[in-house]
DNA sequence: TCTCCACTCT
DNA sequence: CATGAGAGTGGAGAT
């Protein structure tokens, strides 16, 4: 369900209470779609387009939001909520009030007067602005009362009332200053010089005040309610709680003062059996028990564990590591492939116990990546809770709760909280292992788990304990000189300024841009000016300012990111840099990187490409090895659209781009074809993964829109089999509300029948590239996984170092590297059997920039 | 501490 | 009406 508008509602709520701190106050309904205007004018407010349902759907909800805030609401069948507004704002004026309409509709402001301040929302929800009787008359130059006097003649395209032909605001405000009303100027419209204006106004004289009538609040509307109702005495605490619980409204939850509020949580939660032990013993252990390590920081590398818990649904046991790892039942269990194991993050509970000397073996199942593989939703938060939520598990808290958030995370002094929070989360491991395992069978996507994604969760772990060497020297040698390239470029950048500025605020920069120095906007941003890298090479030609601001933009991030950033996490002993690669983020099955991100070193720009030279084997006299599909992405959608052309091209081994260069502008010979047309092919290809538009392509290859268009149309003219499968893929989605990958992977797509035109195109985008860009995650997962077997098998030195999506890096003595090449190619390209073939290419180097 | 912008990668 | 997929980080400025 879309919670969106009650959060922006909620938000508004929150500001206007506590700013105003009212003592009375009321939110009024639209009672249903007719009202009384309706009987003077059928099309009343016609042409306008249903409520979104995306919104309607909120609406129910919004009286529990009020209830919460102690606020009371209204409605009046055949009145609009702008008239018992106005009712109620003239009787709370005249009984002394000062009155405070806040409202997002602009009509409202024919209701200002001495004692009532109409406040309107700018943009979003907390950004208001006020409207008195003074503020209206010098904006509009108008008094409130008149308000409706312009509608009456200008009308209004919102309302669809008519108003009189050929008089918009303009005109409409000319006559009012004239004559002052509607009425005044039917008075004397016979003084009114001869004109097509006059004609027009004595003809629709009936219009205009029906245009005016129903323009007009009703502020005597049948209110039965009274002021005396609507004392306000804030928030029920109760009401609240249960609805930011229902709503997931969690940021909100925790800002209450939550003392209350813990404690109710705690007696819902049903008591749980655990023990606390002090000694360890084999009896202790069954297989299929469940394992916590808890950790306060999220980065296992550095965190120590805390607290250990194991258990079934008979007993759970909860004890301190020392106890633990001192335990040789403990390490006998723990390193016993045959006893297994149900964890909540393989990866992370691997390494946690590596670093306390064990090994864990025979991990049978993780409720995280099961989860993950039933919805690929977002659970990065690494909190146990939102999985078990999310399978409708309430047995357990939020960390938060236990352990409190941000600098003050800790123990809680009293140890036992923690030690029942740690039991409840194995009960929880327990337990949802057993339905998200049925879960997994039914979708088809055991393999999937089993496979694929947990033996992978291992591979990772090696390769994340492992790390990669890094020569901080040369970084610090890199800094220097980067630090002496920044100082002089922003002397420059002065120097055309003609002042100091922070370069880095783009804030900053678009006053000394757009507005000292006059150069064209061409973008804005939700915030301001756009200053980003496409605008700034738009004014490149009429700016020499901006060929520094680039240079410098390029070379701070550099320094900022990847030098200083990559120091500060190498390991002062080891002078290794670990990743954690993060498994169940990205929604196509890809994995990201943090903590450094090492998938996105930089390559494309040479100053950048320098920072690989930071990357080095562990070993002197080793290398780095690095090897990449070739077309991944391009091979896979030959593959799936079964088209002849693209199959026949890879199984030739043409040269991908410019065989559709050729298609595309009908060449029938190869050296006819120029490097721009391979270069613009290249990018129709690129585009055709991503479901790009024809604007989207004609801004990429600077070309028209229409230019852009006749690509696309011959592109699929001539790759017929790419049409079909966008077609069909996109009507799969439609009718069975998700898309799969070659490997059973889910995506689901829950906006693809919207009627909001860019929630619908964007998920229609993804049907198409999500099957792509995640059957080419899932090979590569495989071969990963394939390639650290045959690795042990082979008993090589050569170690898999990282993944960035379509390659792997290892680093190797020089001796091994024929053996890890045929070893990496026939892994790599052979691991999965499609209908064209897959192409690797490696290369190697003393560093990382070398490899290439 | 959060959000926005700009930058980096495949 | 907005306009190509998937990610993460750092600095500025607001909250």
């Amino acid at each position: 369900m879309h919670t969106n508008a009650l959060y922006g509602f909620h938000n508004m709520l929150e500001v206007i209470v506590d700013k105003e701190k009212p003592t009375h106050a009321l939110v009024a309904f639209d009672a249903g779609k007719t009202t009384f205007r309706h009987k003077y004018f059928e099309e009343y407010k016609g042409g306008r387009s249903k409520m979104p349902s995306e919104f309607a759907e909120q609406i129910p909800y919004m009286k529990d939001l009020l209830k919460g805030f102690g606020l009371k609401s209204y409605e009046l069948p055949d009145y609009e909520a702008d008239d018992i507004i106005g009712t109620l704002a003239r009787e709370a004026e005249e009984k002394g009030f000062e009155v405070v309409v806040l409202t997002g509709d602009r009509d409202l402001t024919q209701l200002a007067s001495d004692h009532v301040r109409i406040d309107i929302t700018k943009k979003g929800v907390k950004d208001l602005k006020e409207h008195t009787k003074d503020s209206i008359q010098e904006e509009m130059g108008i008094t409130p009362e008149q308000i409706v006097d312009m509608k009456g003649l200008a009308g209004d395209a919102s309302d669809n009332i008519p108003g009189v032909t050929k008089i918009g605001e303009k005109t409409a405000l000319k006559l009012l200053h004239e004559y002052g009303s509607v009425e005044n100027l039917y008075e004397h419209i016979d003084e009114m010089k001869k004109s097509k204006r006059k004609e027009y106004l004595i003809d629709e004289k009936e219009t205009a005040f029906l245009s005016k009538k129903l323009a007009t609040i009703d502020r005597d509307a049948p209110v039965e309610i009274s002021l005396d109702e609507l004392d306000y005495d804030g928030q029920d605490m109760e009401a609240l709680i249960s609805f930011y619980k229902e709503m997931d409204f969690n940021s909100h939850l925790s800002k209450l003062d939550t003392t209350d509020y813990m404690e109710e949580l705690a007696e819902e939660l049903t008591e749980i059996d655990s023990t606390f032990v002090e000694e360890i013993d084999a009896s202790m252990f069954k297989d299929g028990m469940a394992l916590y390590t808890e950790m306060l920081d999220e980065n296992y590398h550095h965190s120590e564990i805390i607290c250990v818990a194991w258990g079934n649904k008979d007993n759970v046991y909860v004890a301190d590591p020392k106890t633990v790892f001192q335990s040789d039942a403990f390490k006998n269990w723990i390193e016993d492939e045959a006893m297994q194991k149900v964890v909540y993050d393989a990866k992370q509970t691997y390494v946690a116990l590596n670093r306390n000397e064990l090994t864990i073996k025979g991990i049978s199942f993780d409720i995280m990546l099961a989860s993950y593989l039933l919805t690929a939703e977002d659970s990065s938060s690494g909190d146990l809770v939102d999985v078990a939520v999310k399978h409708d598990y309430q047995g357990v808290s939020p960390d938060e709760m236990v352990y409190g958030k941000g600098k003050k995370i800790s123990r809680p002094e009293d140890e036992s909280r923690m030690h029942d929070h740690l039991a409840r989360k194995v009960l929880a491991i327990n337990t949802l292992s057993e339905t998200l395992d049925k879960e997994l069978k039914e979708n088809e996507q055991e393999d999937l788990l089993k496979k694929m994604e947990l033996p992978l969760a291992m591979v990772l772990a090696e390769m994340e304990i492992q790390g990669i060497t890094a020569d901080a020297e040369r970084l610090e040698k890199m800094k220097g000189e980067f630090q002496e390239t920044l100082d002089r470029v922003e002397k420059q950048i002065f120097k055309e300024a003609g002042e100091e500025f922070n370069i880095n605020s783009p804030k900053q920069l678009s006053v000394i841009l757009f507005e000292k120095m006059g150069y064209p906007v061409i973008k804005k941003t939700k915030t301001g000016y756009s200053t980003a890298q496409d605008v700034l090479e738009k004014l490149r030609d009429q700016a020499p300012i901006v060929e520094y601001i680039l240079e410098y933009r390029q070379i701070s991030k550099i320094q900022s990111t990847y030098i200083e950033g990559l120091l500060k996490v190498i390991d002062p002993e080891t002078s290794k840099i670990h990743t954690r690669y993060l498994q169940t983020v990205a929604r196509t099955g890809r994995l990201s990187s943090v903590d450094p991100n090492l998938q996105n070193i930089p390559i494309r720009l040479e100053e950048g490409r320098k920072i690989r030279q930071a990357f080095v084997p562990r070993e002197k006299g080793w290398k780095i090895y690095a090897s990449d599909y070739s077309q991944i992405e391009l091979r896979i959608l030959a593959h799936i659209s079964e088209d002849e052309h693209f199959i026949k091209a890879f199984n030739d081994d043409e040269d991908i781009h410019t065989t559709t260069a050729m298609r595309v502008f009908d060449v029938d010979d190869a050296s006819k074809i120029t490097p721009n047309m391979r270069r613009d092919a290249k990018a129709v290809n690129f585009g055709i993964v991503y479901g790009i538009s024809d604007y989207g392509l004609s801004q990429n290859l600077n070309i028209t829109r229409k230019e852009a268009k006749e690509y696309i149309d011959t592109y699929f003219e001539r790759f017929p089999g790419v049409k079909t499968f966008i077609d069909e893929i996109i009507r799969q989605a439609k009718e069975q509300g998700y898309v799969e990958t070659l490997f059973h992977r889910r995506r689901y797509l829950p906006d693809i029948n919207s009627r909001n035109f860019n929630l619908r195109s964007f998920a229609e985008r993804t049907a198409m590239n999500t099957p792509i860009q995640g059957s080419a995650a899932d090979i590569l997962k495989m071969a990963m996984i394939e390639m650290n077997k045959r690795i042990k098998e082979e008993k090589m030195q050569a170690t898999m170092l990282l993944q960035v999506h379509d390659e792997l890096i290892f680093e190797v003595p020089e001796a091994e590297i024929e053996k890890l090449e045929k070893l990496v190619e026939e892994v790599m390209e052979n691991t999965v059997q499609l209908s064209v073939p897959l192409k690797v290419d490696s290369s190697y180097g003393d560093s990382w920039y070398d490899a290439k």
